[in-house]
DNA sequence: GTTCGCAATATCCTATAGGATCTTTGAGGG
DNA sequence: CCCTCAAAGATCCTATAGGATATTGCGAAC
C-alpha cells in the first residue's frame, strides 16, 4: 500500500469523510430515542451519559445540539435536555395534512420526470423489503420502517425539487411515526400501496401517481390513528 | 423584591428561560453570516473565533453544530466548518417552486380559519414596516427583510398547520434570500402584494388569498432572478 | 401534618489543556 | 524548473476541571 502510493501524488481522491466521535454519539443517542430505550419526556443527563458511554461531555453536548434541531430532544437552558414527546394527535394530524399536500404533488412530478435509471432505483427499493413475516417482530417492524422512509424519500427526490425533499426529511416523519409503535401487521397493505405508486410513476401518469400516493397516505393515517385512542 | 417573594412560594411562574453563552454565540455567528461579514465559502476557524469572541471553544462548537442543522454552515470532519454558499440558481428555483406549492395553500387556509384576533395580528404586522425610504440603505433593507419573514411566517402560522409552518421555517427561506442582496428598491411593491394577501384573508376568501399569495411569490421570484444573471 | 429555609449534592455550562489530524513551508533531488 | 518528503505550525477534537445554577433532603417552625 505504501509502495503503491509512491508516485501517485495528486491522483488519489480524498479519503471518505471520517467519522468523529460526536457523530457516533449522535447516532447512538438517536438510536436510543428511536427505539424508545429512553422514553419520551425522559431527562437526558449529560454527566450520566458521560459515565455510561465512557466519553467526555463535549461530543455529547454537540450531538444533543444536533438532536435538538432534529426535534428529537428539547433543550431547557441550565436544566438540560429531555426527550421530546411522541406526536400528539394534533401534531399527527398536521403532519398527515402536510404530507397530503406535499407527497401527491411530489409523486406526480416523479411520474413526469423520472428517467429509466430513476425507475430502476424505485424497483430496487421495492425489492429491498419483500419478506413480510406472518408475525412481525421488532426487527421486521424496524426493517419495514426503514423501507418506508427510504421509499418516500426517494419519491421526494425523484420529484426533482431538493427544497421539498429536504423539508420533508426535516419533519423526520418516519422517525416520529416509528416511535408510535402500532404493533405492525400492516406491512402487506403498505407494500401494496407503495407498489401502486411505483406503477403509476413507471407509467409516467402524474395524476394516477398523485392519487396513489394520496390514497396511501390517507390509508396510513387511518391505520395509525387508533394509537391515539388507546392513550 | 426579596420581601415580596416571601410567602408567595409556588405562586410565581417560572422565570423566563435564561440565555446561555452558546445561544449568544449562535446568534452572533448567524448574524455574521446573514450580514455577509463572513462570505460564503469562508472557513470558520474555531480557534480564531475563540480569540475574537474571547470565549472558549465549547459554546462555539455547539452553536456551529446548530448552524449546520440550519444549513448555514457546512461541517467537514477534522477540517472544520465553512459558511454555506448562497443559493445557486437551481436551489433558488427549487425554493420558489416549493413556496408556490406551500404558501398559496397556507394563505387559503388562513383565509378560512382566521379569527378576529388573528386578523389583528396581520394588521399589526403590516403596520410594523411602513416607512419605505426613497433610497433604501442597508438598515431599511434589513428591516424590510425582517417584516417579510415575519409576514410569511405569520401566514403559515394562521394556516393552522404547525408541521407546514416549521417545514417552511426550516428552509430559512428569507435568511437565504437576504444573503442574495439585490439592492432594494422594491419594498413598495412587496408591501402592496402583502396587503393584497391580507385583504383576501380578511375577506375570508381562500381562493383569492391563495391567488394573491401565488402572485406575490411569482413577482418576488421575478424580481430576484436577475441576481443570477450577474454572476 | 405542612411549609419554609438552608446546606449538601447533582448537574449544567464553560474554560483550559493536550493529543490527533491537517496544512503549510522549506530543503533536497531529479 | 518541478516534485517529493519531512518538519513545523495551525487547527480540530476530546478530555478534564472548575464555577454557576438547579435540585434534593433534612431540620425547624407553625
Amino acid at each position: 500500500m505504501t509502495d503503491a502510493h509512491v508516485g501517485l501524488a495528486g491522483q488519489l481522491t480524498r479519503l471518505p469523510q471520517r467519522q468523529v466521535l460526536s457523530d457516533d454519539v449522535y447516532e447512538t443517542v438517536k438510536g436510543l430515542i428511536m427505539d424508545s430505550v429512553v422514553a419520551p419526556g425522559t431527562r437526558l443527563n449529560i454527566d450520566a451519559l458521560t459515565r455510561e458511554l465512557g466519553i467526555s461531555q463535549t461530543p455529547i453536548r454537540e450531538s444533543l445540539a444536533r438532536l435538538e434541531s432534529d426535534g428529537l430532544v428539547i433543550k431547557e437552558p441550565l436544566r438540560g435536555y429531555r426527550v421530546s414527546s411522541t406526536l400528539t394527535r394534533a401534531e399527527f394530524e398536521d403532519l398527515f395534512e402536510y404530507r397530503l399536500h406535499i407527497e401527491p404533488w411530489a409523486a406526480g412530478r416523479a411520474a413526469e420526470r423520472s428517467s429509466a435509471e430513476d425507475l430502476v432505483r424505485l424497483k430496487d427499493e421495492m425489492l429491498s423489503y419483500t419478506d413480510v413475516p406472518e408475525r412481525p417482530d421488532y426487527d421486521s417492524y424496524k426493517a419495514m420502517a426503514g423501507h418506508d422512509q427510504r421509499f418516500h424519500d426517494l419519491v421526494l427526490e425523484l420529484s426533482g425539487n431538493e427544497t421539498a425533499r429536504q423539508s420533508f426529511a426535516r419533519t423526520h416523519c418516519h422517525l416520529h411515526l416509528f416511535r408510535l409503535y402500532y404493533g405492525g401487521g400492516i406491512a402487506t397493505q403498505a407494500l401494496r400501496e407503495h407498489k401502486a405508486v411505483v406503477t403509476a410513476v413507471r407509467k409516467g401518469d402524474p395524476e394516477q401517481a398523485a392519487a396513489a400516493m394520496r390514497s396511501h397516505i390517507e390509508a396510513s393515517r387511518a391505520r395509525l390513528r387508533p394509537v391515539f385512542d388507546q392513550q
